[in-house]
Formats: C-alpha cells, structure tokens, sequence
RNA sequence: GGGAGCUUAGCUCAGCUGGUUUAGAGCACCUGCCUUACAAGCAGGGGGUCAUAGGUUCGAACCCUAUAGCUCCCACCA
C-alpha cells in the first residue's frame, strides 16, 4: 500500500479513539496493579471548551497514559460541575430572550427549565475532550448534582452543622445584584476603577450655616447613613462632637461621632457612616449602636427607603444625585480618583457589601491540618512557589458564606418551624422527626425548607471522594467502598493557580475532614493561556481560537504539542498557533520516517555495512540516555522538557542521524540486521511519543505489524532505561562535529555534496568511527595521519585531534592563512587566561583539585592546539 | 498598603550543589539546495555586557545589597 506523503489526522483520529473505547481500554477496575489516579477538574456542565480546558487536560491526559504505559492501574475520573451561579445566570437569559421573567416562575418551573437546558447542553465538552484524545474512564463519568452526590452534600451540611461549624447569622456579605445572590469573598475579583470623589456638604442642624464636608464615592447612599465620623484626635473637627448635622436633599438629621477608624489624612477627614452598605461603616455601626437603613433593593435598585430616587439603579442614581446636590448646594467639587472596586467573579456585577442573613461555615479548625498537609510536604504543590500563597491565606482564612440566593444546586436541608425554631436534617422526614421531639404534633405541612442552595464549591470540595463513593460523606461508621479504597487518595490533581482556595485548599479540608487524609499527592498548577499580546485567551474577549477548529487544522496530536511546548508548571502559556502548526509538522515528520522505513524489503542476505553497525550502536545508547532524562524530567513534573527530549531524539537523532546513516542507496536494500534493528527502534520511539502524541502513534504502530483485535500501545509498556555507553555517545557526538565540518567546508568553498573527499585526521579519534564519516559526508578516503607537507587544503580542529581536507586548486590559499592565523591568535588568548588564572596561587590552594586539574587540561590542550595550528602554518606555507 | 515571584538570543524558555575550554535549546532569521521518506523538508550559518550598579569569593547568570522594570496573590482608607 502506498502511503501519503502527508500524515492526515481525520483519517485515523475517529478511529482510533472508537477502537480504544470499544475495546474499554480506558476503563479501570481495582486490582492488585499499583492505581494512578486523576479526577478530572470538573467542567461546567454546559461550558465548551476552552483553551484553558485544552492545556488542563492536555496535562492530564499525557500523564495518565504514561502511568498506563509504567504498568499501573490508570483511572481517568471525568465529570462535569453544575455550577451554580454560572447555569442559572445563562437559563435566566434564555428564558429573558424568551420573554420569561423569572420572578413570575416557581421553584419548581424553573428548575425544569434549568434541567432541560442541563439535557441539551449538557456534556458537550465531555465530547469535545474526546476529539482531544482524552483517555477518561468514561464509565465512570459524574455530575456534581446527581442524586448520590447532591445526597452527600447534604449530609455534608448536616455533619458540620451538628459539628456546630455550620451556624446562620446577619452579616455583611458580598451580595451580587444581577445574580441577586451572596457570593464568598474568593469570588469577588477587585479591580482599579477610575472613579469620582464627590465632596458633600452636611450642614449642623442649627441653622447656624456651618456644615461640614465628607468625601465620597457613592453619594446615591447619603440617605443610608446614619452618622457622620471623625477621628477624635482631629482638632479640625473636635467642637462638632455630639453635633447633628442633616443629611443634604433628605433632611435627615444624623449625629457626628468620634472613631479611631477614620483617617485624618485622607479626604476631608469627615467619613459618612453608612452601615448598611459598607463593610467598615458597618461595623463602625455596631460599635457606636447605629441604626442601620438598607436603600437597595437585592438587584441594586433603590427602595422606599431612600425617599428619593426610589426604583433608580443605584449607577443611575449616583448620577442624578451628584446633579440634585449640585443644584442644591451642597456639592462642593468633585475629583477623579482611583479606588478598588469589587466584581462578581460570575456575572462581572459590580458587588454591593450588604447586610443579609445568610449560612456560614466556620474554617478555623479545618485550616490548620489543610495548611499542614502542603507544609510538610505531603500534598506538593508544583511549582512549589505556590506554597508560599497557600500558607497565606489559610492562616487568615475567614468563615465561609455557603448559602446562595438561587435555585439550581443543593437546597440547604434546613427546615424552621412555625415557632421560628430551624432544625437541620438530611430528609424532610427526618427533619420532622427531630421536629416531632418538642412538639410531637407537628406535621410535614408546619416545616418549611430554606429557599436556599449551597455554594458550589461547597459540592465540588467532595469530588476526590464522592466521584469513588458518595456514601463515604457523613455517614458515620461507613465502611469505604471497594473504589475509594483503592483509588484514594488520588496522585495528581491539575488545576490553575486562581482555584487553588476555591477548590484545592477546600478539597484538602474535605479530604482531611471525611477520609482523614488528603485527596492528591500531587498539585500541578497550570499557567493562563495568553494570546500575543499578552491577554488571557477568553470568549469575552474573542481572542481566543476554537479548539475544535485548531483541531481540524493541525490534529489532535499537533495541537496537543502545541499546549505543551512552552508550559512549564506555574507558567503562563502564549499561545500561538505557529505552535500547534510545530506539533503538525513534527507528525508529518514521524509520518515520513515510517514511510521509509516501511518501504524496505525484509529478508535481505546482504551484510551488515560497518557504518550502519555503528550506527545502531549509537542510536541504541542515545536512546536509552534519552529515556533516562525523560523519566528525570517526568519526576520533576517538566513536561515540557520532556517533549522537547522526545522531539529532538526522533527528529534529530533518529531521523537525521541514525536514518541518514543507515539509508541505502537508491536501489539498494537494507540488510536484515540493520533493518530489525531499526524496526525495534521505530516501535520504541512510538511507545515514548505515545503519551504525547497517542493518535498517530497508534495509527503508525498498528501498521508497523500485524496486531489482534483489541491490541493496541497504549498498554504496552514504556521502554525501561538501559545502561548506556557514554564513551560511545561522546565519541560519535565528535564524529557529528566532524562530519558538520566537512559540509561547512564543502558549503563555504561551493563543493557539491557529490564530489568525494578525502580527510586526513591526526590525533585521538577512534578509526572505527571513520566508515561513518565516509558516509555522511562523502569521503571516498579517511586517512589515520597527518597531511603531507605542503598539500594545499582546508583545516579543522576538534579538541585536540587536527582534521585535514586536501583540496588542490580549489583553495585560496591566502584565505585559508588568515583562518589559522585567526584560530592562533584566539588560542593564544585562551590559553593567556587560563595561564593566569592558574598563576594565582590563591586558586590554585583553594579550588577543589579536580577544578585546578581541568584547568590544567585546558592549558595543555590550548598548548598542543597552538602546536598543531603552528605546524599547519609551516606546512601551508610549504 | 502587605506578600510572593520574575528580568538570560528577535520570541518562548533551560541553566538543579558557584567551577565542564568561549552560556544552551526550540522557534524565528540568513545562505545554499525540490538530493527517490518528508519543501509541513534537507544542509550550513549568524545571533547574548545573563536588567543596572555595587559587594562576597581564587572563581558569579547562580550568593548578598541597592536601583529600575514586569507579573501574580492578598487587603475595608471613604
């Protein structure tokens, strides 16, 4: 069969990826093998894939299927998040476009809805990770809001509830007000805004005309405040304590009040006391017993409340009342400044700190093992930078908010009585149980579950355990299942740097907390994908290419190389597509290579040629030097090294040397030992590209010979790292030098790789190695000594050893003078300076003795070489 | 405001315990080639004051100090 000349990845990709499915190549049960173990980050259930997503499981993927191939027991653990916030703000808009409101919808309707859009979109990436090649144990596959693990959620809630971690309470919260929901102060991203200080007058009730001036951001919540604040130790103010001063355009009268909280140096010295929408003015609130007067309703509007502007958003409002102050009287100047403005993380709303009741979870005791776990080492963190940001935050980790003023998720198991009493309860029936012991006649009708759900979050910290065995969350006394035994802890977790207290730090908890140890051993932290010019890739933005696209364009294969090239652990990725068109090439490269060598006639009774014996010699010791540093840079988690290894062992090792090497010419065959030589070789290299780059791999190693059904590499095993010839590697690395020295030669002097050579070498050079020289670069002779005298001809040195080229009329003597007069001058150089520094008898007495040896070495060499170049010229000069 | 990290070739990065002749790689670039596996290729080549300034040391890309620039994380100054 003849083969293309380009590798066409449509043509095997579907393929393969149905035969390993069907054959459940993926698929992993317990059994006495060593597990590896990855649960997959689990994507929003109706996300599509994104660049982030490719690099993530890119990362995954090549690591479980290298695990497969070291003989163990690899699982894949896939799955999608509900996500909360995220699926319920897209079915909102999708019924708003259907001119739905979803005010006027029931619990119920809407999460009908919600479901049917779940079943539409739902799993798409699922697929979409499948072009990819990933290797999930799709059997497996888990939804965080599945009945079993929506069940361990609750019964989550109810073991730290009756732990008394879990405790209700009025505080200020980040409240989202398109969203219209609380959200955790990890989810709230604080950007610089240019904003506006307006300066307000608030003149003392007495009509005496004096007044004083408050700078603020938000004067829309002039009508919330209820006090005005300066510090005590400010003279500028100290007669107006104790003084009312009303509140411009309402009239409402408010105290002045001393506290230490406010700057005498910012501003004017005079801060608002708003305590129902801002966080300090809150709490400056309960220390001096302030009224709180909350003007926003939950989506930002203004309420009765404030008496004016009632039913203006509050950004509208702001506007119309810096005109209502101005016109007034009261707005003294205004400047642009720059201040920090908290976002939702979901909807990009702009948070408002409000005051609402709402569940806490208390985390002072769950992060200290969680911080212990990374600090002794037993969870590492890779790149370990990240330690030090972990250690941070778990020490000045604040109570979780867990509720969320939404639908689609976990309803929090909490039930209150019509005596205003709560019980918590993972069932209604045993929630009227618990009610039923202080009041025996109550019925199911009395009990009225809390309209919220639960955070995400506070599902997804379960997953290393629930995705094996949900029963293993609060049930006490249960014995963990055949799953979660074998395969928990997991080995590594890969996830990006901006989840790690969203979800690592929280899993460690819940690991700690439910199975009493951790959930990874491993965290490798990925970077951002970046486009040119340095901007996160992101939909928003449009910046970034469709994954499925670059897929068609460049391959699986091709595109996977491109997410690895350039990302270290911790780094950020700029992305560039020339990249996957790398990856593409490097494919077609493979592709070729095994077109040659697939061309070649088995049998053939021909004698192994002395160049070729050499050549498998080589290559083998290369190779299994090459394994070596692979599995050296896999322990270190250095991906991207490790492909760069592959890359360069095939492309120039295997391709370029080993295969030019062993070629015949054209006609002529290749002799059987050469050739099973190099078929052992070929299989070797596809097992090594395989984690890397599995489409083509398979493709290539099924046709490589007859397979059975069902047989396939990727479980095969990895080749094992051999012991290797160092002498042999740096011996043929000097014959490379030697032979790229020839063709400068013939390249510099405009002598066509046809015409043959001959090359003199004097000094220490292995002469089995000459056959090789003769092959690479044409030399019809290679001759173990000098040059005679006076031959015109071109020269080299390769350490010590003096490579000549006779060339006859085709030399320009005078050229080839000021060659070695310029390669003296610099010898004489070098060795000047090692001279030197071998003359200080400081060195000398204090640099370890094999350092002071080397030098000495290099002394010498320098001497003979300035010897050897002195000869040339003597016989150049004839 | 607090903390962490970075700065090595045009770009992206290695350089691990201070010493391996004159600091490496991939890509890009330049030159010559359609040579029967591959032009998505082959052969060859050029390119760096290791951010700057001091210091320690026999010896510094590497250790210390300062400066400049960049990035990320955390944080309630209106």
């Amino acid at each position: 069969m003849q083969l293309a000349a380009k590798y066409n990845p449509a043509d095997v990709e579907d393929k393969w990826y149905a035969y390993w499915q069907k054959h459940r190549l993926f698929h992993s049960e317990p059994d006495e093998r060593e597990p590896y173990t990855i649960v997959i980050p689990p994507p929003n259930v109706t996300g599509v894939l994104h660049m982030g997503h490719m690099l993530n499981n890119t990362i995954q993927d090549v690591l479980v299927r290298r695990a497969r191939m070291l003989g163990k027991n690899a699982c894949w653990v896939p799955g999608t998040d509900h996500a909360s916030i995220a699926t319920e703000a897209k079915v909102v808009a999708k019924l708003k476009a259907e001119g739905v409101d979803k005010a006027g919808l029931t619990r119920e309707q809407f999460l009908a809805h919600a479901w049917e859009w779940k079943e539409k979109h739902g799993g798409i990436i699922l697929e979409q990770l499948k072009k990819l090649g990933a290797s999930c144990d799709w059997e497996r596959t888990r939804f965080t809001m599945e009945p079993a693990l929506s069940d361990a959620v609750t019964r989550a809630f109810v073991h730290f509830y009756n732990k008394g971690w879990i405790y209700r309470g009025v505080r200020m919260v980040n409240w989202d007000p398109v969203g219209r929901t609380a959200v955790s102060d990890e989810e709230v991203i604080h950007r610089e805004q240019q904003a506006t200080l307006y300066y307000i007058r608030y003149y003392i009730g007495d009509g005496s005309g004096a007044y004083l001036t408050i700078a603020t951001t938000r004067p829309e919540t002039i009508m919330a405040d209820t006090a005005v604040a300066v510090n005590p130790n400010d003279e500028r103010h100290k007669h107006l304590h104790g003084k009312k001063v009303l509140i411009p355009l309402i009239g409402k009268e408010i105290p002045v009040i001393a506290d230490d909280y406010v700057a005498t140096d910012f501003g004017t010295g005079c801060l608002k006391v708003t305590p129902a929408h801002d966080i300090n003015d809150y709490e400056i609130g309960l220390r001096h017993r302030l009224p709180v007067v909350d003007i926003l309703d939950d989506d930002g509007k203004l309420n009765e409340k404030a008496q004016i502007l009632v039913g203006e958003d509050r950004f509208a409002a702001r506007e119309k009342i810096a005109r209502m102050l101005a016109n007034a009287g009261h707005l003294e100047k205004t400047e642009s400044y720059a201040n920090q403005v908290g976002f939702s993380e979901r909807t990009s709303a702009v948070i408002e700190p409000r005051l609402s009741l709402q569940w806490f979870l208390k985390m002072k005791d769950m992060a200290e093992p969680a911080l212990q776990y990374v600090m002794n080492d037993e969870i590492k963190l890779i790149p370990d930078k990240f330690r030090n940001t972990y250690r941070h935050w778990m020490e000045r980790v604040c109570d979780w908010c867990i509720s969320r003023q939404l639908w689609w998720g976990q309803r929090i198991p909490a039930w209150y009585l019509p005596n205003g009493d709560v019980v918590v309860a993972a069932t209604e029936d045993e929630a009227l149980l618990a009610a039923q012991k202080t009041n025996p006649a109550l019925t199911k009708t009395d009990l009225k579950q809390d309209d919220d759900v639960v955070d995400t979050w506070f599902s997804s910290w379960l997953w290393p355990v629930s995705v094996f065995d949900p029963q293993a969350i609060g049930n006490p006394g249960h014995t963990p299942n055949a799953d979660l035994q074998y395969y928990y802890p997991t080995n590594d977790l890969i996830t990006a740097p901006e989840i790690l207290f969203f979800w690592v730090a929280r899993m460690i908890m819940a690991g700690h907390e439910f199975m009493g140890a951790a959930p990874f051993r491993n965290v490798y932290l990925t970077g951002i994908v970046r486009d040119k010019q340095g901007q996160k890739m992101s939909k928003s933005l449009g910046n970034s290419p469709d994954p499925l696209m670059l897929i068609a364009r460049y391959g699986a294969d091709g595109v996977r190389m491109g997410m690895l090239l350039t990302s270290p652990a911790g780094n950020d990725l700029p992305f560039d597509e020339s990249l996957c068109e790398q990856g593409r090439n490097f494919c077609n490269k493979i592709w070729n290579a095994f077109r040659l060598i697939k061309g070649w006639q088995a049998g053939a009774h021909a004698a192994q040629p002395a160049h070729a014996a050499q050549a498998v010699t080589w290559f083998r010791n290369a190779l299994h030097k090459t394994i070596a540093d692979i599995n050296d840079d896999f322990d270190k988690y250095r991906l991207s090294e490790a492909l760069m290894k592959v890359y360069k062992l095939f492309w120039d090792d295997f391709c370029a040397w080993y295969l030019e090497l062993i070629k015949p010419h054209a006609g002529q065959a290749v002799d059987e030992v050469t050739r099973s030589a190099t078929l052992s070789f070929f299989d070797m290299l596809l097992r090594i590209l395989h984690p890397f780059m599995p489409f083509i791999s398979e493709e290539l190693w099924q046709q490589l010979s007859a397979r059975n059904d069902g047989e396939s590499l990727m479980t095969q095993r990895l080749p094992a790292a051999g012991g290797f010839d160092e002498i042999n590697i740096s011996n043929f690395e000097m014959t490379k030098n030697a032979i790229t020295a020839v063709r400068t030669i013939r390249q510099n002097k405009n002598i066509p790789m046809k015409e043959p050579l001959e090359l003199y070498v004097k000094g220490d050079f292995d002469p089995a190695l000459f056959p090789l020289m003769q092959k690479m670069a044409n030399l019809s002779a290679v001759y173990p000594h000098a040059q005679q005298a006076g031959q015109p001809g071109a020269s080299f040195l390769l350490g010590t050893t003096d490579f000549f080229i006779p060339l006859g009329n085709l030399l320009n003597a005078y050229e080839e003078l000021k060659k070695l007069r310029d390669d003296l001058a610099y010898q004489q150089k070098f060795v000047a300076a090692i001279t030197q520094k071998l003359s200080n008898a400081k060195f000398v007495q204090n640099a370890p003795a094999q350092v002071v040896a080397l030098e000495r070495k290099k002394q010498a060499d320098g001497e003979a070489r300035i010897k050897a170049i002195e000869d040339k010229l003597l016989i150049v000069n004839g």
